[in-house]
DNA sequence: AAGACATGCAACCGCTCTAAA
DNA sequence: GTTTAGAGCGGTTGCATGTCT
C-alpha cells in the first residue's frame, strides 16, 4: 500500500507564489504561527500544498531572512563547511544566521561549485582533479578582487611547486587557513557568538553535545548523559555541561586532529 | 533589433526519517 | 512490531532575466 499524498494536487496552485498568497500565508503564520503544514492551506484559505507553504516560507517569507549577495566570509564558511559535511545543506544552513538550506544549495551549485572547478578542484571531494587520492586540498582562498574577477589560491599537500604553477590557478589574495572546525548551530540569540566562532574558528565550551546540536533529539548518541541528564538538552537550553575535552565535532576528541578528516 | 544561449533562483518532486496510533 | 501521517531534506526542473552574437 503506497502513501497517500500530501495533498490533493488537483484542486492546488502551482507555480510562482502571488502576492495575495504571501500575505495570507503571512498573516496565517503571525497569527497561529508555524506547523501543521498539511492543514494549513485549507485554514489559511490557500489553494496550495502544505509543502509548498512550507517552502514558501522558510525560504522566502520568513522575517529573519538575510537577503542579498554572499558574504566573502560566508562563501568561505560554506566550503568549509561543504567539504566536512558534504551536501547537508540543512546543517550548513544551520551555521549560516538568515540563509536557508534551498538558498545556499543554489549559492553552491551556481557560484562556489564554478569557482573550485575553475582552480581545478573537485566540489565534490574538495580534492585536486586529476592528481592521486592522497592529495588533499587543505587550504583554499576565495576573494572577489572586483565584481568579475574571482582570486583563488589553491594549497595543496603534497604537490610539489612546480605543479602548482602548471595549473590554471590564478593567484593574488591572502591566504586562508582551512581548518576544519565548526560551531555549534546558529540560534537566534547567539548571533554574535555564531559569528564570532565561525570567523576565528574558535570553538568554546558548548552547553550541548553534537547530537542535540544537531537537532537529533533523544539520541542515542547523545552525551549530555555524562552529565546525568540524558535528553535533557533537548528539552532545555539552559543547563551547563562540562563538555572539556570535545571537539568541534562535540566528540570526545582524546587528542584527535579532525583535519585528517577525509570526505567522499 | 532579435534570436540563441547562459545564468540564477524559486519551486516542485520524491524520498527518508520520526513519532504516534 | 507494524503501519501511517506529517515534516524535512536534497536533487532537479522550469522560468525569468541577462548576456552574447
Amino acid at each position: 500500500m503506497g502513501r497517500s499524498p500530501c495533498c490533493e494536487k488537483s484542486h492546488t496552485n502551482k507555480g510562482a507564489w502571488t502576492k495575495e498568497e504571501d500575505e495570507r500565508l503571512i498573516a496565517y503564520i503571525k497569527a497561529h504561527g508555524e506547523g501543521c503544514w498539511r492543514s494549513l492551506p485549507k485554514a489559511a484559505g490557500l489553494l496550495r500544498c502544505g509543502k509548498s507553504c512550507r517552502l514558501r516560507w522558510i525560504n522566502y517569507l520568513r522575517l529573519d531572512l538575510k537577503r542579498g549577495n554572499f558574504t566573502e566570509e560566508e562563501d568561505e564558511l560554506i566550503i568549509k563547511l561543504h567539504s566536512l559535511l558534504g551536501n547537508k545543506w540543512s546543517l550548513i544552513a544551520g551555521r549560516l544566521p538568515g540563509r536557508t538550506d534551498n538558498e545556499i544549495k543554489n549559492y553552491w551549485n551556481t557560484h562556489i561549485r564554478r569557482k573550485l572547478l575553475s582552480c581545478g578542484i573537485d566540489p565534490t571531494t574538495h580534492r585536486a582533479i586529476n592528481e592521486s587520492s592522497t592529495q588533499k586540498v587543505t587550504s583554499i582562498s576565495f576573494a572577489s578582487g572586483n565584481d568579475e574577477k574571482i582570486n583563488i589560491k589553491a594549497e595543496f599537500g603534497t604537490i610539489k611547486e612546480d605543479e602548482i604553477s602548471s595549473r590554471p590557478v590564478k593567484e593574488e589574495c591572502p591566504d586562508l587557513n582551512l581548518e576544519l572546525r565548526i560551531s555549534p548551530p546558529y540560534q537566534q540569540n547567539q548571533q554574535n557568538r555564531a559569528l564570532e566562532q565561525s570567523t576565528t574558528g574558535s570553538w568554546r565550551t558548548s552547553p550541548i553535545c553534537f547530537t542535540c546540536n544537531l537537532g537529533l533529539k533523544k539520541s542515542k548518541d547523545c552525551s549530555c548523559s555524562d552529565s546525568s541528564n540524558r535528553n535533557g538538552c533537548s528539552s532545555s537550553r539552559n543547563i551547563s555541561i562540562n563538555i572539556a575535552g570535545y571537539d568541534f565535532l562535540g566528540l570526545k576528541t582524546n587528542g584527535l586532529d579532525y583535519r585528517t578528516l577525509e570526505t567522499k
